[in-house]
DNA sequence: TAGCCCTTCAGA
DNA sequence: TCTGAAGGGCTA
């Protein structure tokens, strides 16, 4: 069975940050096992602490104590003396904002974070900043900007539906991935209703879902995305249940399902009512090589997978 | 002090 | 133009 991975991009930046050794305190269960996403995460970290990357490498280092030495930045300020002498001059104009752009692997593991944790305690936002190499304060923001973000979203599918079908249920306790929010605005119910369609041929199949900008958009979020795995699974399931798209889901189901009978033989966390959502995606175009030293940097037996239906959509190959 | 919310604006 | 990191006011 071959997959169309056209939601996963190539590996954003094998010298990118991430995390996630994540050895949270929290209530929030983590297998022994991380996701694959923070495995992967965590062994671009190490390849990044040992060898920078160049792209990196040539992107000027943020003083700001709020920012990573990692992310790229580009600074506005002068670059060079003459430079900061004309910005001098302008001292009165207005304080330009440096915007940080995080890297993809540190995306990824602040997004398997946010996911499972919505919100962090202070101990557990330093270890993350401090894995990420990201300031706290960047870590806070990104939190609250992502919170935010998910509020939104929940409130125009509230609006598109007119606060009939998803105002009661679990379903809008995190909105859907889709491509404006790919990072952990979560549907955690999987409700069939959210889907528009689940064609499923004899090779391709292709899942819609309900999305407010675009159903048919693929998973484009790179280093995190495991949609075609995910598709697969869903995609073996409906074939061979007629009935899957029609039960009544709870998270429960929604995981035994999303798995079920998958080689990948992949326990489930047992999630507590705060972090219902799954552990997110897999970057496809990581080596086996690279799931590999991930496993082994993290002292992984197998690798996760686990993104319920409902969640991702996207263009497979069943064949 | 953290979170929410709105806003600004850099960067893609 | 849009996204999203970050600033800042307000509240608890």
């Amino acid at each position: 069975m071959s997959v169309d991975l056209r939601g996963s991009h190539s590996l954003p930046c094998k010298d990118e940050a991430a995390n996630s050794g994540d050895s949270s305190p929290m209530p929030e269960v983590h297998g022994p096992e991380e996701n694959g996403c923070s495995q992967v995460a965590a062994e671009m970290l190490q390849k990044e602490i040992a060898s920078p990357c160049p792209s990196s490498v040539d992107l000027p280092r943020q003083d700001s104590p709020d920012s990573s030495t990692r992310p790229k930045l580009k600074l506005t300020g002068p670059e060079s003396e003459e430079d900061a002498e004309k910005e001098d001059n302008k001292v009165h104009t207005k304080k330009q904002k440096m915007r940080t752009v995080f890297s993809q692997a540190q995306l990824c593991a602040l997004r398997e974070r946010f996911q499972r944790q919505r919100y962090l305690n202070l101990q557990q936002m330093q270890e993350l900043s401090a894995i990420l190499n990201l300031s706290y304060k960047q870590v806070k923001t990104w939190f609250q900007n992502q919170r935010m973000k998910c509020k939104r979203w929940q409130k125009s599918q509230w609006q598109k539906s007119n606060g009939v079908t998803q105002k009661g249920s679990a379903f809008v306790e995190y909105p859907s991935l889709h491509s404006s929010y790919p990072q952990g605005c979560l549907n955690t119910s999987g409700s069939p209703s959210v889907w528009d369609n689940q064609t499923l041929t004899d090779t391709w199949s292709y899942q819609t879902w309900t999305n407010p900008t675009s159903s048919n958009q693929t998973w484009t979020n790179s280093a995190c995305s495991n949609q075609a795995l995910t598709s697969l699974a869903w995609s073996n399931q409906a074939l061979t249940d007629p009935d899957w798209s029609t039960q009544v889901w709870n998270t429960q189901s929604l995981y035994s399902q999303a798995w079920n009978g998958q080689a990948w033989n992949t326990p489930f966390h047992n999630f507590g009512d705060d972090s219902l959502q799954p552990y997110m995606q897999y970057q496809q175009t990581f080596s086996a090589g690279d799931v590999g030293a991930s496993l082994a940097a993290t002292g992984g037996s197998h690798v996760y997978f686990s993104t319920p239906p409902g969640f991702l959509g996207g263009l497979y190959h069943n064949s």
